[in-house]
DNA sequence: TTGTAGGCGTTATCAC
DNA sequence: GTGATAACGCCTACAA
């Protein structure tokens, strides 16, 4: 009785509704009408608040009221609309990622596993790419813009660009940037200790003549890394490396053996900015200047990309944790999503010292067996 | 006079809507209000409208509202809200890119061309990515929600899904995958038409016993690219090729030339379903079976990806023309999106053939000068 | 459990 | 050029 009156209402109001919606008065651009949930109510005889209802994980739903909404949205295709949605509960479930030199190698790994990790989140990627980190800017204006609950961001950000996100309560997780004296939730792996690391290790093996070829001056993880190596390299008492610059690309790691040899003739090690690099340098220096590597020379980069690993190459190189990071950053930004903020953290990833086969790691007399 | 009588009504607007917007009835879950177009139309003392209309490029405004509302509207901070926006103008301004396989190292390129495109165009671009295509279903679900204006997908459809596509007018560009008989607008690389040239390339120089190392069965691209490669071996009346199948990673062409080899011996020529596993099948041919190539095996494989072109490889391959395909892509769904349809239309491209040196490509007695 | 009603922030229409 | 007003499609107290 009680069901047959609210059939006997919500009929009156389908019956209503086409004029509220589209009668006389209705605009004459708008060529043809979705199906919103009104449709769908007044297919399975309930109020459109059933069917929210029905979309809501939650509700509070009979279990026929579902059937007959679930069985008439199937009928017309209904999906919720997402923006309709985000307008009310202010949740876009959208997340932002701003990630530069899709070129690099390091960067499309790296955005592999966030886009899956922010996928299992049940949100979706709304990507940016650059191709300078310079252009972060215009970005942020989209991002403002487009309701994204968060944000992941692989470029350097100025500190008025770290404030905006806080002004506008937007979460924030820098990926794999050191934004030094800022209190910005940020994942990152420590660049300058990873060139450090590399120079120490080289240095324990008896190299003394160093060179360098580093990323792009703009490039904030290639500063760090040449950093690390330098002063380390300093502290241990050795001669300034012969230092040049490439764009972390193959053809730079190529022109810069060639450029460092030119300047200085074959130094005992080469550190390059990257695998990628280092990759060129080491072709270079095998292929065309006809360089024993490891025996004459040694040759190191940066990231573990997956072509280091391969048979020809076998890099010796520091790999970062990506997939870990990838982790860290998309637990890190889902808690300050559900949270509203907090205090900011930044988690550090050691990186890995990966042997490999293009460095001599022991001093000369002990590496050599014949010399034994 | 009338400035003021308008400045007025507005103030009375403006005094009125705190108690509209948050006044007892509002909700206590509302926990921060946003800066909206109110608060700008309020401080700027104009019509809500008038600020709308300052944000749309060709409205009809006069200067000195202009100016007055971009001050205010800097002052708060105010951005217009794309949610709404795109809740009344149907229009996101975002973009589905569906990739599958980020670590294929062709996608990462394609998705960064693709991206680049799309933001030129002043879209933005939502990105979907998998681990195997058939995890395109629950994708689709996510893309009718967020009512994108179009979408480029990289993945393999069912007539059903395509159709569901047109069912919801919603612009579809198929990347890299012929569907065939379906008419969908689609950009592509002939990849039967490439294999079939490798095949003939490669036989011309007299090579007779094949070995393939097919891509992963599931995927339409390494299908067509083995049919190709079969099939022209096949009208030339050659022996069929020993054929195993990989996962388009380096592991497998490492695993698949062994296989190989175990299987028939040494065959003359290695047709690789992708550069990556080219690549690994070269490593191990050279380095762990000892294998001479191209003087012994020639290897060859598709997409011309960067390592393909590094100086330890220098790949005998087949080029996809990505840049251009990406641009393609872009303007074909940007034109689907602007005129609303239209008929279903095919973009090819050839793929071009990139000599490399692992294959030898003229018959055996010219190719060496010894032999002359 | 269900329906009513109001609001999310914008654009579009239409008088003025 | 400008301002009121009605959508857009949905969520969510609140009352029933």
């Amino acid at each position: 009785m009680a069901e047959l009156a609210a059939a006997q209402s919500v009929n009156n109001m389908a019956l209503e509704r086409p004029i509220d919606r589209q009668g006389v008065a209705r605009p004459s651009v708008r060529s043809e009408r979705r199906v919103t949930s009104y449709d769908v109510a007044m297919l399975a005889g309930v109020s459109q608040s059933a069917v929210s209802r029905c979309f809501k994980p939650g509700a509070s739903v009979s279990k026929s009221t579902y059937a007959r909404v679930m069985k008439a949205a199937a009928g017309l295709d209904y999906i919720p609309n997402a923006a309709a949605r985000s307008l009310i509960t202010r949740r876009s479930n959208m997340v932002a990622v701003v990630i530069s030199q899709l070129a690099n190698l390091y960067y499309p790994e790296a955005l592999a596993e966030l886009s899956q990790q922010i996928a299992r989140r049940g949100k979706r990627v709304l990507l940016f790419t650059m191709q300078h980190e310079s252009d972060v800017e215009a970005i942020l204006a989209d991002i403002w813009q487009y309701q994204v609950d968060g944000a992941i961001v692989a470029a350097a950000l100025t500190d008025a660009q770290v404030e905006e996100f806080e002004r506008r309560r937007l979460p924030l997780v820098v990926f794999n940037r050191n934004l030094r004296g800022q209190s910005v939730n940020s994942v990152l792996c420590d660049q300058y200790e990873a060139g450090r690391l590399l120079a120490s290790k080289l240095a324990a093996a008896g190299h003394r003549r160093f060179g360098i070829i580093a990323g792009p001056a703009d490039s904030p993880v290639a500063t760090e890394r040449r950093n690390g190596a330098c002063e380390r390299l300093q502290e241990l008492g050795l001669p300034p490396p012969v230092i040049v610059t490439g764009q972390f690309d193959y053809a730079s790691g190529v022109l810069g053996v060639r450029q460092i040899v030119a300047q200085g003739g074959v130094p005992d090690a080469i550190i390059c900015g990257n695998d990628v690099m280092a990759i060129g340098c080491l072709d270079c220096a095998r292929q065309e200047l006809g360089i024993d590597v490891p025996g004459r020379l040694s040759v190191a980069g940066f990231d573990a990309v997956e072509p280091s690993n391969w048979l020809s190459y076998n890099l010796t190189t520091l790999r970062q944790p990506i997939h870990n990071m990838a982790l860290a950053a998309a637990d890190l930004l889902t808690s300050l999503i559900e949270s509203h903020g907090g205090t900011a953290e930044k988690r550090t990833f050691a990186p890995q010292f990966i042997t490999g086969a293009t460095a001599r790691l022991v001093p000369a007399t002990a590496a050599d067996p014949l010399a034994a």
